[in-house]
DNA sequence: CGCGCGGCCTAGC
DNA sequence: AGCTAGGCCGCGC
């Protein structure tokens, strides 16, 4: 068994463009339904030469990171939005349609 | 070693 | 959507 943080940016960099994933989401993948914050300060640490879609991860509604992770929010929701992902109008990720289904996940991954 | 704090979650109202 | 209360685990002090 890999180190938690190991496992969350497998997952994490597994994200399709487009999608998003909640924190808690990816702490169930990983069968720790209850350890979503670790999966925050795992993106908080993670070093930037994984390349990991942090701007991918978001909390259950969809709110965006706080300022300190990106530089700014609008910097990420540019990223996003330059994915194809759409934003509802009090500027929250539209989550019924961008939610990651980590099916496919699944498949190709023994875990 | 203990305590407080997180890019949070669920459950309950 | 908002609030509170509780929980989990890793890190920094």
């Amino acid at each position: 068994m890999k180190d938690f943080f190991q496992r969350v940016y497998l997952i994490v960099s597994k994200i399709p463009e487009g999608k998003v994933a909640t924190y808690g989401q990816i702490a169930k993948l990983l069968g720790e339904p209850r350890s979503a914050r670790i999966v925050g300060w795992a993106m908080k640490a993670a070093p930037s030469g994984l390349h990991l879609p942090c701007h991918r991860v978001v909390n259950r509604l969809g709110e965006l990171a706080p300022e300190y992770a990106f530089g700014s929010k609008q910097l990420q929701k540019d990223i996003l939005k330059a994915e194809g992902v759409t934003f509802k109008k009090n500027g929250t990720i539209n989550l019924e349609k961008h939610l990651w289904k980590a099916d496919e996940f699944y498949k190709s991954n023994d875990i």
